[in-house]
DNA sequence: CAACTGACTGCCG
DNA sequence: CCGGCAGCCAGTT
């Protein structure tokens, strides 16, 4: 079984745990949201990277079901039903194809 | 030090 | 609407 490769540690992760638990119920932030906050515009992946190393190792508190892609769609690799489950218990509409309206729950 | 990977994004066909 | 390609940065191999 190939062990997962390129497995970056938390080390820049902590600024985006960070921004993340920022996100206030109900709302969203996108992936390039998230990395502009943190003063690092341009690293989506990061973040990515951040969100997924939550799976792998529990780290901190992180609400990393609020942050979705630039088009408010849920991208989640691993459990999009889950997110999706979980942001329509904190009242934000989800459609069935995993789609909001950022606009209206953007937390930017 | 070079190559590879990835919960991203924007542009093209 | 969907798939492919390039640009992007940090961390692992």
């Amino acid at each position: 079984m190939p062990r997962s490769a390129a497995r970056p540690g938390p080390s820049s992760y902590d600024a985006v745990y960070e921004v993340v638990r920022l996100i206030p119920a109900g709302h969203v932030m996108s992936y390039s949201g998230v990395a502009r906050q943190m003063g690092r515009p341009g690293l989506q992946r990061m973040v990515g990277y951040a969100l997924r190393a939550l799976k792998d190792s529990r780290g901190p508190a992180v609400p990393w079901w609020r942050v979705v892609n630039a088009e408010g769609r849920i991208s989640n690799a691993y459990g999009p039903e889950l997110q999706r489950a979980k942001l329509i218990a904190e009242g934000v509409a989800v459609s069935a194809d995993l789609r909001l309206d950022l606009a209206a729950y953007d937390a930017e």
